[in-house]
DNA sequence: GCTTCTCCGACCCCGTTGGTAGGATTAGCC
DNA sequence: GGCTAATCCTACCAACGGGGTCGGAGAAGC
């Protein structure tokens, strides 16, 4: 699995608070119940993304979240780089700004090991993916309760399949 | 983290096999050895690459094991598929072979949620980086100990790094 | 001053990961 | 036939992180 729970409820209040973007604050209490997903956990989450500076707070009675900037300006990379940390394929990819050398734990002596061209090719399509797609996009792909249509493949066909 | 040890160590393990791929039938104590790794491990991994057809085995005193199959002919993803099951970017995408449906836990009323459209472009990225790369390459990336090159980066700039 | 929010830390359950222990089986070799 | 080197197989275990709860403290509207 590559992302946990707080990358996909933390998208989904996301989604919600694109999708009212111009309305006031929206309560965590709203979004929980709209998405049913348990509130508590949500206030952990929503702390994440406004450390990141993609949300902003009101306090208070009435207070609430909003989106800190439009969700055209909002790409999914760094939503998911607030919410899960680093996306990285392997536990020694971690901290790789070092001029660019990938360090793995077993190749301290200045050699690659084969594992890195892989990693770094997987870790290579993941962020690709994620830069590409914005909040509005997820905003529009699915605007409300409507019967979503037979799922178009939006943007290029996916050949998306475990090869099993 | 998208890969466990699992996955670092089996591959670890198929380059270690398709680095001597004409010799005969190398043992798990000399793979971990040169690898620095725990044998008894090992020997859990080698069962799932056995399992998935990928090795062939022989028993007794001189046995071990060698590929199946040439490594040019072994791709990444049926590898990873081996030793990590199904690569999903979510929990609910492991099954997801259904003419084509991809379910959520929380969509089950037939609209998609927003979520989906990203989860399945990264789950794409991944697996067709990983359908690109066949041991073969692996191999020679690292035939020896010889110093790595320069590592040019696959795709744009990664911007990773851990915001925590 | 009450209510409604955000905020914040501590706590807890539980499945998975990573790894060990110990043995049973198979096969070459003297 | 025995010894030994190897694969096999099952059970076990500790640690960690994910997922979630609880309780309460500040802030702001009414």
């Amino acid at each position: 699995m590559i992302f946990t729970t707080k990358a996909e409820y933390g998208v989904r209040l996301l989604v919600e608070l694109g999708r009212q973007e111009d309305a006031g604050p929206i309560s965590l209490k709203a979004i929980a119940e709209a998405e049913g997903l348990p509130l508590a956990y949500l206030e952990r989450i929503v702390a994440l993304l406004k450390r990141s500076g993609l949300v902003e707070s009101t306090r208070g009675a009435h207070g609430g979240y909003r989106l800190a900037r439009p969700a055209t300006e909002i790409t999914m990379d760094e939503v998911v780089l607030a919410l899960e940390g680093a996306v990285a394929p392997m536990s020694c990819f971690v901290d790789d700004r070092d001029e660019g050398r990938v360090l793995c734990s077993h190749a301290a002596d200045g050699h690659a090991c084969a594992t890195k061209l892989l990693w770094t090719r997987v870790q290579g399509g993941v962020i690709r993916a994620l830069q590409q797609t914005t909040l509005q996009e997820l905003v529009e792909f699915e605007p409300a309760r409507v019967p979503a249509p037979v799922f178009a493949p939006v943007g290029p066909s996916l050949p998306v399949h475990s090869a099993a």
